[in-house]
DNA sequence: CCCTGATTCGC
DNA sequence: GCGAATCAGG
């Protein structure tokens, strides 16, 4: 496959909606996404870089509205990115070390006292799927359709499927019903 | 391990 | 110009 004007035109657009280089490729077919990269550096489209040298970050923000916008921008941007993913809050376990530990010991040996509140395993836990599209669907990726295939929202579970099978664990279940099991679970 | 984009460099 | 290989990061 070469870089037809049409084929261009379609990743210049893809692009600037912000789809990823993969999903680009994949709609394109015929290249992989180093290729749409390659091009998309050759062609000069707008960079995508997320990880900033942390401490420039503030100056590395450019600056394509009016400048009086920018400050608001800069504010806010950051936080998007990082509640986008991978946002499973850690507990702080921020704790005294040195000359104050000792004497902590003993009070948080108190308070440490976890209690295990297992829920007993329940039959009716629904899975989150992360809603993946066609092109995002690896080989360990749950391939359990979600929502109507000829609509644009049609996506596929995603969940991590072993390797046997391509589905995850739960829709697996429900794709291969033992006989034992197989009643109404609908 | 899955994914992302960036860069290099032989073709 | 092209893109596989590689790098770096989440």
């Amino acid at each position: 496959m070469s870089w037809t004007d049409e084929r261009i035109e379609l990743l210049k657009k893809r692009w600037s909606e912000g789809h990823s280089a993969s999903q680009i490729a994949g709609e394109l077919g015929g290249v992989t996404r180093n290729a749409v990269i390659g091009k998309v550096h050759r062609l000069k489209l707008e960079s995508r870089i997320k990880t900033v040298p942390a401490v420039a970050e503030e100056t590395v923000v450019e600056v394509r509205a009016k400048p009086a916008e920018a400050p608001r921008i800069l504010a806010e941007a950051p936080r998007l990115v990082v509640s986008s993913q991978s946002a499973v809050a850690r507990q702080p376990m921020a704790r005294a070390v040195g000359a104050t530990a000792l004497k902590m010991e003993e009070e948080e040996e108190v308070v440490a006292a976890p209690e295990l509140h297992e829920e007993p395993r329940s039959a009716e836990i629904v899975p989150i799927s992360r809603n993946l599209t066609l092109v995002q669907l690896s080989e360990r990726t749950c391939k359990w359709p979600l929502g109507d295939p000829l609509s644009p929202d049609f996506r596929f579970c995603g969940n991590h499927s072993g390797d046997a099978s391509p589905y995850c664990q739960y829709h697996a279940r429900i794709a291969f019903q033992p006989v034992s099991e197989r009643r109404r679970v609908r």
